[in-house]
RNA sequence: GGGUCGUUAGCUCAGCUGGUAGAGCACCGCACUUUUAAUGCGAUGGUCGCGCGUUCGAAUCGCGCACGACCCA
């Protein structure tokens, strides 16, 4: 964005009025003091003295000194209620004339909603028995000079919303919890996993091969090296040359980039769990994810009835696994193993379907494309398809009973891809031929295909125990866990054009 | 990329078949010592997203553009 700063004779009335407030105070002293340290927070004083009558509060005189965000203030002649926002809750004040010192009435008067105060005061109960401070100090800390929304209606058009986030999270205690929950979302898992031996980790996010995934990068330039780097796309590849190096179990929780379309579920910057564990196959993933989605519930929502665009999902029962053929099978009753089971035949059934098609996709790919379209979206009670075809999963191990498919699942919650996980291919000449092919493809027009990354290679040769790795999305299951329908709902600054 | 809807005061929104731009809240002034969307009285506040066109006259009709929301691919 450009340099937004206003010329004064643009800004609208209510903000000259308050830079005008804020030249007096300047010319009164220091404007922006930062002496004062609170001792109390809203909810934490909610939280123990609200379980006292008027007359036991009374009684313990508890002096409390708060600071926070004025956000509402009313007025009565000498006397006026206000309500002051911390990071934990709100607080009502009582502020009379008479018990402050001389004068000080009156400026508070003058301060605005959104001004940033001190109080130090007594607690005590109003007679709608409504906690509250009796203020007998209180001082402006940062004057506001942007009026906020409407206390009713407060901030509701989604662009605002996304663009002014700090004056979303002021007015709309959802978007806070949304976020809050986000935070203990990441913290659970990152505590589950340390739990279980699972070291934390940063790898490369410039990569001068992307790989790990099959997406378009974002490019970038290094001046000094004077070379095309790439924003990662995935970790996956780093993570495994670590466990190559010993570190049996890891994991890293950080952003990711994909120079793809803007959606409801797409932002170019997302969130990523990946983690590896050596010694394990996709069963031993799959269950550690039963276990952890359901506790993360457990401890995040105090409870494993998830509650998401007006269905009620129960992470406390058994989750489903069915192979991506069954499952096809199962939502498609017209269909039958023979219908997927050739080229031919499944071409006819995606033509039937209206999907599109390439001249390269093989009977995997098709049958994946007809997966996504009558399946994914009615995956909503929360599910794990395994068996992913091997052209379609080019970094996972082969079955052993049929190469055709790998030994991999993906995880699906409110018909949305959550989690994908698999057994990692350690044969280091199985990897080179896929990578082949992976770039034949590339040079055949797919711009999402890898690239053949020759050290990778030579990590695998090296030797990667047998492993199994997966990632989890974790906008995704924060939209899942918070009820949201939009990404950008959980991503605090969600890409936007610029305004 | 396609479709639908939207963009009017700081915020939330009205504004009919084209005829001088409205409300509530906020803000400013006055009154008010237990209010909580405080209340009462008064005043102020607009590039109607941007551009072009039609018209005597456009917030309103048409075309284009920008930004956003939702749906589809």
């Amino acid at each position: 964005m450009s340099e937004h700063k206003q010329p004064i004779q643009d800004e609208n009335k209510l903000i000259a009025v308050r830079r005008e407030k804020l030249a007096e105070i300047k010319k009164q002293g220091i404007a922006y003091p930062n002496d004062f340290r609170r001792e109390h927070y809203a909810e934490s004083l909610h939280a123990e003295y609200n379980k006292f009558d008027k007359e036991t509060l009374a009684g313990k005189a508890i002096n409390v000194s708060l600071a926070g965000r004025l956000m509402a203030k009313r007025v009565m002649g000498k006397a006026s209620f206000a309500h002051v926002q911390d990071m934990t809750g709100r607080m009502q004040l009582f502020v009379r004339r008479d018990t402050l010192p001389e004068g000080h009435y009156q400026t508070f008067k003058g301060w605005d909603i959104g001004d940033i105060i001190a109080v130090g005061g007594v607690l005590f109960k109003t007679k709608t028995d409504e906690l509250s401070v009796r203020v007998s100090s209180i001082r402006l800390l940062t004057k506001s000079l942007q009026p906020l929304p409407e206390k009713f209606h407060g901030l509701t058009d989604q662009e605002q919303r996304y663009r002014q986030r700090y004056v979303d999270l002021i007015m709309n205690e959802a978007s806070r919890n949304v976020f809050k929950t986000r935070s203990k979302v990441v913290s659970f898992i990152r505590e589950y996993l340390v739990n279980n031996n699972f070291m934390e980790v940063e790898t490369p996010m410039m990569h001068v091969i992307p790989g790990g995934a099959t997406a378009k990068p974002f490019e970038t330039h290094h001046n000094a090296l004077d070379m095309e780097l790439f924003l990662r796309i995935a970790p996956e590849l780093y993570l495994k040359r670590l466990v190559v190096g010993g570190f049996e179990r890891v994991f890293e929780i950080n952003r990711s980039f994909r120079n793809e379309g803007l959606s409801t579920r797409h932002n170019p910057e997302f969130t990523m769990l990946e983690f590896y564990q050596a010694y394990a196959d996709y069963k031993d993933l799959m269950d550690l994810t039963e276990d952890m989605l359901r506790k993360l519930a457990q401890d995040v929502l105090s409870t494993t009835m998830v509650h998401y665009q007006d269905e009620d999902y129960d992470l406390g029962q058994p989750f489903r696994r069915m192979s991506v053929i069954d499952s096809i099978l199962h939502y498609n009753s017209d269909l039958t193993v023979d219908n997927l089971g050739t080229r031919e035949a499944a071409v006819a059934v995606a033509e039937r379907l209206h999907i599109p098609l390439e001249e390269s996709y093989g009977l995997g790919k098709i049958q994946i494309e007809i997966f996504e379209k009558t399946v994914e979206e009615k995956l909503h009670e929360p599910t794990f398809i395994t068996e992913y075809p091997t052209e379609v999963s080019p970094l996972a191990r082969r079955s052993d009973n049929n190469p055709f498919v790998t030994d991999r699942f993906e995880f699906f919650v409110g018909g949305r891809e959550v989690a994908n996980g698999f057994s990692e291919l350690n044969d280091s000449e199985d990897q080179a031929e896929r990578f082949k092919q992976q770039v034949d493809d590339k040079e055949a027009g797919d711009d999402e295909a890898m690239r053949y990354d020759a050290d990778y290679i030579r990590a695998l040769e090296v030797g990667l125990p047998p492993t199994a790795g997966e990632g989890i999305g974790i906008d995704r299951l924060v939209m899942f866990l918070t009820d949201s329908a939009s990404i950008r709902d959980v991503i605090l600054f969600p890409h936007m054009r610029p305004e």
